[in-house]
DNA sequence: TGTAGGGTCTGTAGCGACTACAGGCTCAAG
DNA sequence: CTTGAGCCTGTAGTCGCTACAGACCCTACA
């Protein structure tokens, strides 16, 4: 680098790697507010330090326990002003938590049938299908609209 | 109707309210071939019978078990030719369980250290917080890519 | 010094499964 | 004949990325 500055900067592509994050998205980051702007070279080229990971690494972290982007701006205080208080963030815990309960179940549910009408196939070349069935008959649960998370 | 077909037809309205699903799905399913094109009357406006009725309950049943569209593209025998045989259905159920399993894992990791922080948290109106800790410390997984799905 | 190759830059399009809207047409009732 | 509801089409937006095109830059080697 022609451009270099003191010592611990890091190019996107080396971010990247020591982050285990996708190079890609960690633009998308940038764009949508969760990463800072990072300082750049004379070329324009991006250079990252240490907050720059650690907020990184945040961000993954929640993305794991399934958090939405829009929670996680929450979370590092992005929306309104500076930290959030432990109540805000226990809050929004609670609402994802019993969002993730809420899932498990509708996925418990499909589990059950699914495991239910499979056992019951023949597995033969014919075109007679217990699946095939169920799904002709199966009554309405007037559960539609709610799983549709599921995809 | 000046148009009217003799006696069952239904309008892309009556059939979105006797299946229960939205009108604009129901346009989707045929643009993507997952319901065959009504018939129309002159005036262009499409008309439901039976059969459509039969085969978008399908559809939605499939969707509630969690297939996607192709896999239900599969199961209507859409893909190649005709009816798919017990042995195929059976296939495809079988992979889409295993990814159903896989998800309630996850979900089920999430949930565990969700609950875990949050009832940690005093609920108070300070910034110390036991989920930003988590999120500040928590050790790397590797299953970065792995919990996508779970948006 | 020239050049080949990699990395980086930007903007944009695609994924899946819908959902929503704009602008126009048709239909039935009053 | 008007009014308002319903229908028509095409297109854009959602979420969280991911991938690509075409241009620029930087380093290493001949």
């Amino acid at each position: 680098m022609s451009d270099h500055e003191s010592g611990s900067g890091l190019t996107r592509g080396q971010f990247a790697l020591t982050t285990g994050c996708n190079i890609e998205t960690i633009r998308y980051y940038e764009k949508t507010g969760l990463l800072p702007d990072p300082p750049r070279t004379k070329a324009g080229y991006r250079v990252y330090s240490a907050g720059h990971a650690s907020r990184l690494r945040f961000i993954l972290r929640a993305r794991e326990l399934g958090f939405n982007l829009d929670d996680i701006k929450g979370l590092l205080g992005l929306e309104d002003r500076s930290v959030p208080t432990c109540a805000e963030v226990k809050a929004r815990t609670d609402r994802h938590l019993s969002d993730v309960r809420a899932k498990i179940e509708d996925l418990q549910r499909m589990e059950a049938i699914l495991a239910k009408t499979a056992a019951q196939c023949s597995g033969a070349d014919v075109p007679d299908c217990p699946v095939l069935e169920t799904l002709s008959r199966m009554r309405d649960r007037r559960h539609q609209g709610e799983f549709k998370w599921a995809l």
